[in-house]
RNA sequence: GGAGAGGUUCCCGAGUGGCCAAAGGGAGCAGACUGUAAAUCUGCCGGCUCAGCCUUCGGAGGUUCAAAUCCUCCCCUCUCCA
């Protein structure tokens, strides 16, 4: 079988190695890995997928990997690549939040037979005693040292407290305790977790004796440099009741031209030579490829048949055949009564929430981007009632891409 | 503990008694152009029952016809000293 560490490498998941053939070497043979993954929300989001995908790779390759859900080190909070003290969760939030995590985690990796592992750090951390945990572990580490880590850089400037300057120790007393625990050689992590991975694999050298690794992967922002993830309607969830599988679809495919041939490689498992093929389209052609990009990470993340249903609502929605009664665009019931009576345009565009604010969709059509059936709004306070309805439904569109189907009960 | 500096709308950052819902930039939204792309240009960008009204400038009080701006107390952050 061929090594992970080359498919990672030739796939683009790479960005440093504590070790390239040390690494190499590691993973020629079963091996076990391990990510963190913060608490910080019930729900995993785009920000978080590449590490998801390398796991994934991990397992197809034979290995074990370990998913750590951090509900103790939420505790503490990662200063990491921030700039500002992360407000702190409470106990029933990081464990309620630990327990979706662990759900959404099942979609991407199979856990049974112990083929991939869920541990939660809080487990073991939470029963550290602080004498002890300071001879035994805390000696090892350098100030002097952690005051130089790239990760503490930012802080520096703007003040760091003391949890947040011990998570480094924790993280490293996590990456000890798998090596410990599950013979667990190698942390990956993103790029800004280079510091902490660094760290466990240096206490553990200097506790075990032995050498165990670190990868870390790119940080990924588009290429307007916006951290992956977001758009305007916030953060893009891996859960489908957060990001609904047509959002997410819509997500990737209106990605930018230049990250689609990057996208493919990490974010699908289609064989590389075919994410070449797809990477040579150029100009419009490159929609193909981009379709094919949504297709397949929306089918990693919520089946083939959400994938089927959000490619075909997408076609549709941007094709030929707009009709309000079209496919799985959003929904949003409104009573008969109601819409009998008539109701401005500004006020429906915000019921139905493809506006925030009444304010924000008066905005919207003054500026000429609300449509009704395909036909432009041309008054906000435009009344809408019976007479708009066809088969029962009507089809509202916010600018080019936001669609609602007002459907009446 | 002492001495300084500072906390402004999503973010950065101006403003230091009325002309301030608060400059400028970024992000975001819309329009044009396009390919459901990028870049560019234009407009918008606190809320509302929108030519008017309401709520914002760390928190609580106070001075004033009028405060983000002045005073008092409190909370928080940073820098230097201990």
């Amino acid at each position: 079988m061929e090594n992970v560490f080359d498919i990672f490498e030739a796939r683009g998941f790479i960005e440093q190695v504590s070790d390239m053939e040390g690494v190499r070497n590691l993973l020629s043979r079963p091996t076990t890995c391990y990510i963190g993954f913060d608490p910080t929300a019930k729900s995993l989001h785009v920000g978080s997928l590449l590490p998801i995908m390398s796991l994934v790779h991990m397992q197809m390759a034979g290995h074990r990997p370990i998913a750590v859900v951090g509900g103790g080190t939420g505790m503490v909070g990662d200063p990491s690549g921030k700039t500002e003290l992360r407000p702190v969760m409470t106990l029933e939030q990081i464990n309620e939040n630990a327990e979706g995590i662990k759900n959404q985690l099942s979609r991407f990796l199979d856990f049974s037979e112990g083929k991939a592992i869920m541990v939660n750090n809080a487990d073991w951390l939470t029963r550290l005693n602080y004498i002890d945990f300071l001879r035994d572990i805390g000696r090892h580490f350098s100030v002097n040292r952690m005051l130089a880590a790239e990760s503490y850089r930012a802080r520096l400037e703007t003040g760091l407290n003391f949890i947040e300057f011990n998570y480094m120790l924790l993280q490293a007393y996590d990456f000890w305790y798998l090596f410990k625990n599950y013979d667990c050689r190698l942390q990956m992590g993103g790029n800004d977790q280079w510091g902490n991975i660094l760290a466990g694999a240096d206490l553990t050298r200097r506790l075990e004796g032995e050498i165990i690794h670190a990868l870390t992967f790119p940080l990924l922002t588009t290429s307007s440099g916006i951290k992956m993830g977001k758009t305007h309607k916030g953060t893009v969830w891996l859960d489908a009741d957060l990001t609904s599988p047509y959002d997410y679809y819509q997500y990737w495919i209106n990605q930018n031209d230049s990250d689609i041939p990057l996208f493919l490689s990490l974010f699908t498992l289609l064989p590389l030579e075919e994410v070449w093929k797809l990477g040579e389209l150029k100009d419009s052609d490159i929609r193909k490829a981009k379709e094919v990009l949504a297709f397949e990470a929306t089918r990693l993340c919520h089946g083939e048949k959400e994938a089927e249903a959000a490619q075909r609502a997408s076609r549709q929605l941007f094709g030929q055949g707009i009709s309000a009664s079209s496919g799985s665009a959003p929904q949003y019931e409104i009573e008969l009564s109601e819409l009998a009576q008539g109701i401005p345009a500004y006020v429906l565009f915000e019921k139905c929430g493809l506006c925030k604010t009444r304010g924000e969709a008066r905005r919207l059509l003054s500026q000429g981007g609300g449509y009704i059936n395909d036909q432009r709004i041309d008054e906000f306070d435009q009344i809408i009632d019976l007479k708009n309805l066809i088969d029962n439904a009507l089809l509202l569109r916010a600018g080019k891409k936001k669609y609602m189907r007002i459907i009446s009960a």
